[in-house]
DNA sequence: GCAAACAAGTCAACATAACTGACGTAAATT
DNA sequence: AATTTACGTCAGTTATGTTGACTTGTTTGC
């Protein structure tokens, strides 16, 4: 209830501390996503850690497991890394035989990524692990909360690359918030 | 609203499909927030690269900010990193005049931080920006989803933390889903 | 057909943010 | 008085990112 700095000086006194509530809910968005990655990520790293990888080497074992015959430049334009930073962590998980390049038919420049069967393994134990977690959490969440947590966070992505996104997961429903648009509203 | 899946005609061929699909569903949950947790941190990284600071600075930046008198051992259990790591950043904050320590009162071992006003306008620029992009994206994914994409998200977070969690956001509603518990159901 | 552009790999040096382990110091608790 | 707690610090390591420069094939545009 302290009067924030500046800002509104003969604006209603009321109607600050609504703008200020507002920002609270804002800020306690922001502060949920931290403590969620946070602890989304945990599960997966605990078992990462016995096979000597990385959060690094998940993302890219992960994203060509669920598209095979993703492309380098792909990846890096995914996980928006550098092509050397790729580059450790990929000739890692080649060199141990959890993923194999094949060059492209129609592009021999392209060396196209597959997961191996052991590859395939890991990568849905360390996907089942988070998957557990989503699970609860949608449950706890309530009905609908489902399809609105997928808009928010789809909605936080930068637009230039949501199209990418979009394509990359396929989601089954249409989430198309294209910013300025007027809701879907399916309330029922 | 069609029906969803094929419908089950035939038990295990179909139950199969409905089982993975469900699962693909609870996959792009995950793949969300990673892009979304990916872009959401690049607006607050850009400016920190201007001052020479890193994303673990903004982390306690902020926490202090929100919370004024906050321990050390908090700002541990917040960010869930080694003393040693956060005494690194902590110690530039503090050199260059962005957080103060007091002792505290009851108990002299304490060192309760506190932002200066030097603090408070960098922690404020960043909140800001953070605070843009959550406000477009709860506009974009319409009405509801603002509680729904909170309340997921804090069930995603660790049970244990989750206490500590609530306390330190203070949310104003409630969103104690706590896991086995029938759902709110705020429909209206 | 050849030069330019492109996909990818690689070498070297570096920055940051995490980690472990060990040790010190002052204050509170038992 | 001894132990525990809160915090700080030194030293070394690892994971993941960065920039810049260079190479090798391969495709494409003129």
């Amino acid at each position: 209830m302290r009067p924030r700095n500046g800002a509104a000086k003969d604006a209603a006194p009321a109607l600050q501390a609504v703008a200020e509530a507002e920002r609270d809910r804002l800020i306690a968005c922001a502060e949920l996503l931290f403590f969620a990655y946070r602890d989304f990520t945990s599960d997966a790293d605990k078992v990462l850690e016995q096979y000597g990888f990385g959060r690094a080497h998940h993302r890219v074992l992960h994203f060509v497991n669920r598209n095979p015959g993703l492309r380098v430049a792909d990846l890096l334009h995914i996980l928006q890394i550098t092509k050397q930073s790729l580059a450790r962590v990929l000739k890692q998980l080649i060199d141990e035989g959890f993923i194999t390049q094949r060059s492209g038919r129609e592009d021999r420049r392209q060396r196209l990524l597959f997961v191996t069967p052991k590859g395939t393994r890991l990568a849905d134990k360390l996907a089942s692990l988070q998957i557990r977690r989503i699970e609860h959490a949608i449950h706890a969440a309530g009905p609908g909360a489902d399809d609105a947590a997928k808009r928010f966070l789809f909605a936080m992505i930068a637009p230039k690359d949501r199209d990418r996104v979009h394509a990359l997961i396929r989601l089954p429903e249409a989430l198309d918030t294209t910013e300025h648009l007027e809701q879907p509203q399916e309330r029922t």
